[in-house]
DNA sequence: TCCTTGTAGGGAAAAGCCCGGG
DNA sequence: CCCCGGGCTTTTCCCTACAAGG
């Protein structure tokens, strides 16, 4: 139980502190006077920060400026050891003041306004976060297991404490959750989010200064883990577009292979934010109000029916082991989705009178693309359990399907329907150019690009064009030098495994 | 004979789409 | 109406084999 400062004003109160989610599902219950504040405040934030970031442009673009009219007075000066240097070092050091003092005048102004909407938006902090964390590689290790999460009740002081403008921005945790571990909290918390919205009661409440938000799992942790914790992972499998943010900031060529762990400050972050952990609810009492509702996340009357199948399931949480092995079994058990593991089975009820954001959030859910089955032992995440289930079959070698025509056996359906496709005579895709017949799109297409002439793969340090990604790859092993096939008779060292084969059977056999 | 290159076959893995059942 | 799971298709990436030519 805690209640929100008094010095804001009601609405802001409310919304600040709020997540992005929360705040865009609270929005429709505001007033257009209370609309037009918020709004308002918000875009005061966003001149603040052009503006911000605009004088500082300039102040650099000064000293840059001043720094080259040194070098060319220097180059003028015919005994720089006696003049120039101490002049530059005075210089620069008068200049280093400058930047401080200009930067702390900056933040000083930035932070001190009195008006107090400026206080929570955390929007400046949110930007800085952004540049200074944006690509967390040691994220990439350590998986952990959902369950390993430790989940605390955050203290009162520490829900609503938003920070002296004086005493400085808040800092930021330093993220040590292994990348797993950090997606599961954040799926958690989205999924907490509906769950924490707020009732209209609630709504009507706070926005008459009478907000005492009583769940456990306080909306206002939400934010915290939602702006420390939201990664995005781009990967070579994933197939979501790598947001802006994350494609900038990777110095690694397109198509890397790599998984980029990036850290989206996109909602607010104050204080509170960040010393707000999650709670699982500790009242037992509670759990009758809550529900499990993970997929529409906010409880209506109507979803009753499901709350109990879902409630059952509960009691066995995995999914069910596919025909498996006991290897299997333990694989799955990191396949539990993670609001699951992390938040607990029940979930506080709130008792929505209307289904209009009910429907509106899962409409955004479905639309956002969450996937909230993790795999522990790579980080893959999938929207829905049968495709973890799948995937978890390419970490066991588990391969159930097996081809009646020869030996072949695959972790997939899917490609066994390929395969066969070998043991019929069927070549569907024929090209018009020449006589090639294949059974696959993708190869009649490749052959099309061979046609084309068009050669897209081109090599840096020499004229070579080409195609084939595989080709290039292959080509580039030239200018490193790479023969990574080796003889065991002799000292001949190959690039390419068939040459070593072929000198194997020519040399050795 | 060795090496490089072009081309094609095929496996692996993931995602998308549709549909029916609960 | 919604979610989930199953079935199927599609897509993409990659490795490899092999032939041709220098």
């Amino acid at each position: 139980m805690f209640r929100l400062e008094s010095s804001m004003s009601r609405q802001q109160e409310f919304i600040c502190g709020l997540s992005h989610e929360v705040t865009i599902a609270v929005l429709p219950r505001l007033t257009m006077d209370e609309l037009m504040i918020e709004l308002n405040r918000r875009v005061q934030n966003m001149d603040k920060e052009n503006s911000i970031k605009d004088r500082l442009i300039n102040f650099l673009r000064d000293v840059m400026l001043e720094e080259y009219r040194q070098l060319e007075r220097v180059s003028e000066v015919s005994s720089p050891e006696e003049t120039s240097i101490p002049l530059r070092d005075q210089e620069t050091a008068t200049m280093q003041e400058n930047v401080l003092s200009a930067y702390t005048e900056t933040m000083l102004s930035e932070t001190s306004s009195p008006d107090t909407s400026q206080q929570s938006s955390g929007l400046d902090i949110v930007i800085k976060k952004e540049r200074s964390d944006l690509f967390v590689p040691q994220f990439d290790t350590a998986p952990s297991g959902a369950e390993q999460v430790q989940l605390t009740v955050p203290q009162q002081d520490q829900l609503c404490n938003i920070p002296s403008p004086l005493t400085g921005s808040p800092t930021i945790p330093s993220c040590e959750i292994p990348l797993t571990q950090m997606n599961t909290i954040t799926d958690s918390c989205i999924k907490e989010e509906d769950v924490a919205m707020p009732t209209e009661d609630e709504a009507v409440r706070a926005c008459h200064g009478d907000l005492n938000i009583h769940t456990p799992i306080s909306r206002s942790q939400e934010p915290d883990t939602l702006n420390l914790m939201n990664t995005s992972t781009c990967s070579r499998t994933d197939s979501h577009v790598e947001s802006d943010t994350c494609l900038a900031s990777c110095q690694l060529p397109p198509n890397h292979g790599y998984v980029h762990t990036c850290i989206k400050m996109e909602y607010h972050v104050s204080e509170d934010d960040q010393n707000a952990q999650i709670s699982q609810p500790s009242n037992p009492v509670q759990t009758e109000h809550y529900t499990d509702d993970r997929d529409t996340g906010i409880i209506n009357s109507g979803h009753e029916k499901r709350q109990t199948r879902k409630d059952s399931s509960e009691e066995t949480p995995l999914a069910p082991c596919q025909p498996t092995s006991n290897q299997d079994c333990e694989s799955m058990a990191t396949l539990r989705p993670d609001n699951d593991s992390q938040i607990g089975s029940k979930r506080h009820m709130c008792e929505l009178k209307t289904s209009f954001v009910n429907s509106s959030f899962k409409r955004r859910k479905r639309n956002k693309g969450e996937k909230p089955f993790t795999c522990g032992e790579c980080g893959y995440r999938a929207r829905h359990q049968r495709r973890l289930v799948e995937h978890m079959r390419t970490h066991t070698g588990e391969k159930p399907f097996k081809c009646n025509q020869c030996n072949y056996k695959t972790s997939f359906k899917t490609n066994l329907g390929q395969h066969m496709k070998r043991h019929t005579d069927a070549e569907p895709y024929s090209c018009e150019l020449c006589d090639y017949q294949t059974y696959r799109k993708s190869h009649i297409e490749r052959h099309m690009m061979g046609h084309s002439g068009v050669k897209s793969y081109k090599c840096e340090e020499c004229e070579y064009r080409t195609a084939d990604k595989a080709n290039f790859y292959r080509h580039s092993r030239l200018h490193t030098g790479e023969k990574p096939y080796s003889c065991q008779e002799c000292d001949y060292k190959a690039r390419q495994k068939f040459n070593l084969l072929r000198h194997v059977k020519r040399k050795h056999l």
